[in-house]
DNA sequence: CATTTACGCTACCGAGTAGTATCGTAAGTC
DNA sequence: GACTTACGATACTACTCGGTAGCGTAAATG
């Protein structure tokens, strides 16, 4: 199986264009992908265990096993139905750039903050595990998050808040934040407040665009 | 066993004061913890087996299991074995934040900037499978590194060099060349090259110190 | 009611891995 | 040389976990 389908369903009569018998039933789709995901904000990818996925449904292995055709299949899955993270057209422009990134981090996607923050780190730790998902969860959770950052940050560059020499340290800049808080849930084990937030964007983003907070 | 003798080797008559029979060979107890670093410096702990410590020593299971009772001591063991980071007292100034900060990175601690980081990677992902060795990599590793940063930065403001107008920014920034890399090592599976040290330190830290490199 | 397809259940397989047991042997001490 | 202790080698146990097999049943169609 390559990448690109990675996420599919296993192959069933359903896929085939079959019209008789039992239906398959989408509904439980969702509540087994929410679990997972649930599972996946707990703990790493590897520690994520179809076992575990089976006794909070309440669905048995088998079933599972017919909608994706492995573990990875189902985490990929998982990932898919909770959505890409906003586009910069949804995100209104809220005249500075620190309610503009605010706003990003109390945005809802992925449930909450510390949701998406957990998510994120049982993602990562998939990294070492899972090639194909390396590269799902680069392109369609890692990258556009961080997207969103940097798109911000020229916002400001562009409605001259920020002055254009800072331009070539956008990049950089970009990865402050969603590094910042991995690497402080990870290597510290304390929960993350949204004052830990306010200090990364204050003392390290705007201070390093020269923004001081009034 | 309790956390603060958690690397301590199994009790024998050697531990017990006996005077004969063959002597410990504590030649390869070096040997078996470089490697165990080694192992742990390319993939996570929970991926670093005896078996394979066992493999590269040519040492048994068994004589692993002669000297430290759980893997967890062994790692533990490796982790203590590697020394810890410099003290401030042997950074010399060098006169400008900027080559203090330089200096940190490029030390040899742990063997190499590169391999420093891939053993930090190994390293936090044990946080989710061993509280113990959370505890101990904390205090003992990660803990003492970031205390480096911090007191460079303290130093920089002691010698006029930073407004101490930023004190209070130091908490957070000390922690920003850390996150920053191993953030980039984990979610990007790229090579961290030096460069992209230079560019933290400059557009990040630096920048957010309002001090501008020339 | 026959047919088709998915579901629920349970038991199982196979690989990986932490940790144990045993037994003969090497390297010391007295 | 007797004794003591550690080492090398190998086999084994116990458990976890991804994935499979098989069987009876529920829910749809014609």
């Amino acid at each position: 199986m390559n990448i690109s389908d990675a996420a599919s369903s296993v192959d069933s009569a359903r896929t085939r264009g079959a019209r008789t018998g039992r239906p398959y039933d989408h509904s439980s789709d969702e509540q087994i992908l929410a679990i997972t995901l649930d599972l996946l904000a707990e703990r790493d990818y590897e520690r994520v265990t179809l076992d575990e996925v089976a006794l909070r449904t309440g669905k048995p292995k088998s079933t599972l096993y017919r909608r994706w055709a492995t573990k990875e299949d189902l985490v990929l899955a998982a990932i898919r139905a909770a959505g890409r993270p906003p586009e910069l057209d949804e995100l209104p422009d809220h005249g500075t750039l620190r309610a503009d990134l605010l706003a990003v981090i109390d945005s809802s996607w992925l449930g909450s903050p510390r949701r998406r923050l957990n998510i994120f780190a049982g993602l990562t730790s998939a990294t070492r595990s899972s090639p194909a998902l390396t590269v799902v969860v680069r392109s369609e959770v890692t990258e556009p998050y961080v997207e969103i950052y940097r798109r911000l940050l020229y916002r400001a560059i562009e409605r001259g808040e920020v002055s254009a020499n800072f331009a070539a340290s956008i990049p950089v800049l970009a990865d402050v934040i969603p590094a910042m808080s991995t690497h402080r849930l990870s290597s510290g084990g304390e929960h993350v407040q949204r004052d830990f937030f306010v200090a990364v964007i204050d003392d390290v983003v705007l201070a390093a665009l020269h923004l001081t907070v009034e």
